[in-house]
DNA sequence: GATGAATGAGATTTCATTCAT
DNA sequence: CATGAATGAAATCTCATTCAT
């Protein structure tokens, strides 16, 4: 809709510091949604703890914007190499795991999921938030590509529900596994690669006709 | 004096830590370290918070105590398990996995993992001592299966420290999945036993001699 | 009065534990009245806190019983020795001097003037017990030396009030300094030997006819 | 709009920290560090707990504030009083004396001196504090004036340690005496001013070459 | 008489949120 | 727009006192 009278909300969405959902960002990764405090936000993005309120209108909203502004345009972006991608479906799953580990699993987004994993329990709406706009989104977006995969005849008849969320898994403990887990379970970074290469050709195995 | 009123209190002294360790348990695995309130722990327990302090000198300390007498003995009856096995080394891993997966997966405790995961970076002390108390030992556990297969020709020559960690990735995952993960990448708990089977066959092959 | 029917308090005053009163002055000198718990008090006395509580009904009327145990009767002594000496004045003053601070400045119980200044303000049920049994009392003694010194001619007319204080307050000064007073001010504890004999000497002088 | 109903709060930024420190010297001195509660001293100076945590990190923070802000810059005056000084030693002592006495001894400071003495053995670090920031440097200011009027010939060779200590233990008593020390070994405010005659008197006596 | 488990009010400290300026 | 002082509820932890056994 490109009417001209903007909502206020959109106005003003649009003045919303970077600054703001960086260091927003950086902080809630590095010491979870709970404990991660205003103040050092604020602090962080050489703003004061009121400018915030300013754009935000509760800790919970800053959250909804972190995601909205950096994981939710990826979706975006995938979703338009889906439309667009013309070659054969294995090329455009290692393309779009590529690609997505770049720009989620090798930056800060990556501690998004074991953000929301751990705290999920105590912030529902954030939960339910998360789960709709990231979680589905995301889930759609393979269950896009297993469609072509199986109308193209590249891949066997899959289950889009159970397949789906198996393929995704290892992905998301990988990232979960990498940034900031504190001496619980850790990767040496150096490795991920390495597990990368093996799940791009482990799934996809998985998912030929044999 | 039988006289209707219920005493203000009652001697309970052996089955007061039981109890409060058992609230703990319950409440860490469904809120998180931090945002678990000790009045509620004592509550849920039937006790004061005061009384809470009679047996664990401290909030962390009550976590510790939760994991030694929780996971900790598990850990020594696997032990056992493998001091004392007969068979192959291919029916102890299978039998390992299932015993530990029936002890920790389908219990609370499969709780712990995705608590530490979340906390660690808040809690540096607890993410120290559940890495001593429980990980490396339970790396060493499969160490151990994993140098007696080698030693009997079972299965090839594999790397103790990154292999151990590549095998019980998996398995971490299912439990943090399972329990209270709140609608974030939830997976049916009826599927677990699907996946449990399909971890054990994929595990073991990844390690026979080809 | 030496009735045969001793009230039931005085017949359990009989039996109370040295050991309570012993450790309760020890930790309220080391700590202050406040800062003291009656917990450690009865650790250190080997009974538990509930024994403590059959004899003594509150943590200030312990107070007031290591009071009248320990100092109290020392006063008795004290007025006792005036009544039967038969030397001059000086030598009665020197002597009360010096068995005063063999007795008190010299044992744990130098340092309840520190704590009694310390906390009077804050409890005044305790600061008025303290004034009427001890400090009255003490001051009642000298009071009757200078009586006793004037009557025989060997001093000066003194006043009774002012005197009698300006008269007390050094030694009182040497105890609390003397005593954990923590590095505040403190003085080597050899050295006060020292103090006392110049003191003795400047306080009769300072009483003598000249 | 200038309603009737007072704002929740006022911006005072300059005044609060001034108000603050004024209620707390008042409130430690008159109950003590432990006992005084932060609550009461945020009700005094007129706002909220939580306000007293915007200027002042923690209690003990709070307390060595007071003394900073209120005893210290006093020890500057001193100092510079000393340097600038032009009469002979005696004058400078009993200047010094006198104007010690107008501005702590009158003042709510006199408490500090018997607060610390109470509480320094609980509270290890406001004793090391104190005893750097106040008595060291209180000493090192009477040590100069000694040191002068040796080097002048008004003096005798004195004890610069010991010598030092003893005459300033006489004002510290009436000060710890005077203010508080709630009906226990006090002296009328009225006869201090005498007792602070003799005490400069009898002091010069004992330093003068006899 | 003796015990010690239990209590609960109260202390310090934290932090999301508000709102006069 | 922006500020940052102020709030107050809530969290952990302490300890004098009670009372069933």
């Amino acid at each position: 809709m490109s009417c001209p009278f903007k909502p206020k909300w959109e106005r003003r969405k649009e003045a919303r510091p970077k600054e703001l959902l960086a260091a927003a960002l950086h902080l809630f990764v590095e010491r979870g949604f709970a404990a991660t405090r205003l103040d050092d936000v604020a602090k962080a993005a050489g703003v004061s703890k009121g400018t915030l309120y300013l754009y935000f209108s509760s800790k919970e909203d800053l959250f909804k914007a972190v995601v909205r502004e950096s994981i939710v345009p990826l979706l975006g972006e995938a979703e338009g190499m889906i439309d667009e991608f013309e070659g054969n479906t294995e090329s455009l799953f290692r393309q779009l795991t590529l690609s997505w580990w770049q720009s989620i699993g090798e930056t800060k987004l990556s501690g998004l999921p074991k953000l929301m994993m751990g705290e999920a329990g105590n912030f529902p709406e954030l939960a339910r938030f998360y789960q709709e706009e990231v979680i589905a989104r995301g889930e759609r977006l393979l269950v896009r590509v297993l469609e072509r995969g199986m109308e193209c005849g590249e891949i066997r008849k899959v289950d889009l529900e159970i397949d789906t969320r198996l393929l995704i898994a290892p992905v998301i403990m990988m990232m979960m596994m990498w940034k900031h887990s504190s001496c619980v379970c850790q990767i040496e970074p150096e490795k991920l690669s390495v597990y990368l290469e093996h799940y791009i050709r482990m799934a996809w195995n998985s998912l030929v006709i044999r």
